[in-house]
DNA sequence: TGGCTGAGTTGAATCCTTTCACTGCCTGGA
DNA sequence: TCCAGGCAGTGAAAGGATTCAACTCAGCCA
């Protein structure tokens, strides 16, 4: 039942611990035939390496942890998989830990990894005010990567997506197409990225089209029954005074416009063009293909997980990096009924 | 940097080890003064407990992991959320991890988890044949439960739904609306829920309508791409030779399908009804409100965590129960064009 | 033959926590 | 006054892998 230990192996096999470790961590420094016999003895006992006592030994683990806000958002799920790529072929191992957007269990998850002394940590944080959690670690010599909360902290990298200037892209496109009566649909607009969207879009449209009107319908939150209910407001409003245009804060959002547009018999993009935020796959699988603002969401993993296995072969000469992509307008059919289906690219992966 | 040991704890607050150890673990057996003091100065050094040094000692972790196929399903980040909960309340910690429909992935997820000693298992594996890798895994003292694959297995427990069921569900509403064409969509029909899902419907038909068909349409896989790809096919038949209901093996195909079928001007439900599977969360959000036949998804999650909990706590004496849970339809306007927008429950959490 | 080299191997020390048999001390009862 | 018993606290041992200085030995040269 309990596995054999490395002591049990060197008996096997005949020789001393140390030569086992070796054929373990360094095989090219044993003799073939040597190594071949404890080889053997490790397949005929079942032997397992211990890894508590291994990592007891070195001080650390090996093992890379991402802490998001939602497992069940595509949004995240996309940005999991892209630093997973990297931690996998860098041959870390990539655990997931939920903090549901609650911060108690934030805290939880935190204090397990500090515990567990975690090579490093992956993190899109509950809220700004929780840097000080995010200090204790990296003082505690935890390397920290923060995922799209820009923050221009000097004590860890990070990496972004540039909000503004994707809540400009949404608008631009939407006065490119002769709107000007646009409705904002987010909130709430204490969220960051929620804000500076929004900002975004009200810079385009105060250069690009003056005459036309930003009005912003703050939701209590993201989901697609938010949007449903913002929809059910727009649509109980007489005809001519809805906007042309909505755009939303998410794609989850949008869905619901979407799908509550179409119950009160308003068209899209006939009546009302729609616009959403981070192209999750089910944007373009939506029964009207979404137009939506692309974060390059494996990317951002990606970029996370390298800036963290550098900062860990760095050590203290590493040199904080913060790294902003730009997003990217994909347009479908919600905002342009000239689009045929197989507009805009592939959900990008 | 480096943070502090027991050891400079006992000597900070001028005690023995085993206090410190016991202010840790058994708080109420050392008396308030000096359970005080050791506070005072864990507080003051920044002591953080080494996980691996106690794992060590207790020849086990506390964490608990879940392997699934594919993180960005719907349908398992729920499950995931489900086992979150039980461990979670347990006091333990779920760690996720992504096989990606890959067996090397799988592999070496396991592999580390072994090395680490987790407490259990959970998981949904990749295929029938990878058994003999799980029962290496209980052979040494790890318990497994698997999720979602009945498999009567003696030495493990298992949770799953009954499919044959969910495909009789499914098929029973169509016939009862008078549908005598119906075509099922999914595939590859080596994956047993598929084959069980058809299996199921073919039952009920057989029962139910005799005169009424059934056929069958395999897909490469199961997304949404394949679903728009069974839709064109279909679309591309003279109308009198498409079926008038489709029920397809997940959501994921169905959205494809009525995504493809709209853009082909063929209606959805009154051309053509539609029914899915899994009743993830988009499926309500769609357009026109998918009917689908829904699994207790978090229900899975949850149960597994507890056969494991209990496994864990009984050890040897613990019997393995194969749980199985029965599916439920909810109808929605996909294929009862008289619902409107608000049937059906609440999508399951 | 003696000395030297280098490849191969050894085993004690180390990492940190938990456990448990044990010591001291104090109180209450005889 | 003595003893039993209870409470607090002690410290050595254990758990398993890794590291590294030290050792062995065969081979080679002078």
């Amino acid at each position: 039942m309990a596995s054999a230990n490395i002591k049990e192996v060197a008996r096997y096999a005949g020789v001393s611990l140390g030569t086992v470790s070796n054929v373990l961590n360094r095989p090219e420094v044993v003799a073939s035939t040597t190594r071949q016999r404890v080889l053997d003895a490790i397949h005929k006992l079942g032997y397992v390496r211990n890894d508590s006592a291994r990592q007891l030994r070195a001080g650390r683990s090996r093992t890379i942890a991402i802490v998001v806000l939602d497992v069940s958002n595509p949004f995240f799920t996309d940005v999991i998989q892209g630093a997973e790529q990297v931690v996998e072929s860098s041959g870390g191992m990539l655990v997931v830990c939920n903090s549901g957007e609650n911060a108690r269990r934030e805290d939880r998850h935190l204090d397990m990894l500090e515990e567990q002394r975690v090579q490093g940590l992956l993190i899109t944080p509950m809220s700004d005010g929780r840097h000080e959690r995010l200090d204790a670690l990296i003082a505690h010599g935890i390397p920290v990567v923060l995922v799209d909360r820009g923050s221009g902290h000097p004590n860890r990298c990070s990496v972004a997506v540039d909000d503004i200037a994707g809540g400009r892209l949404a608008a631009e496109h939407l006065v490119g197409h002769g709107h000007e009566r646009i409705m904002y649909v987010g909130g709430p607009l204490s969220i960051r990225q929620v804000a500076d969207r929004r900002a975004g879009a009200t810079a385009a449209l105060a250069e690009r089209a003056p005459r036309a009107r930003l009005e912003t319908y703050e939701t209590a939150g993201l989901s697609v029954a938010a949007g449903r209910q913002a929809a059910d407001d727009l649509a109980a409003r007489p005809e001519g005074e809805r906007p042309t245009a909505v755009f939303c804060a998410n794609d989850l959002l949008a869905l619901g416009v979407l799908q509550g547009l179409t119950v009160h018999g308003i068209r899209v993009p006939e009546d009302v063009a729609l616009v959403g935020y981070d192209d999750i796959d089910f944007a373009a699988a939506a029964a009207i293909p979404l137009s939506s603002v692309r974060q390059p969401r494996a990317l951002l993993g990606r970029t996370a997980a390298e800036l963290l296995l550098e900062e860990a072969l760095e050590g203290d000469r590493h040199g904080h990096r913060h790294v902003v992509f730009q997003p990217e307008l994909v347009v479908r059919t919600s905002s342009d009924h000239r689009r045929g289906l197989v507009a805009g690219h592939p959900p990008a992966r």
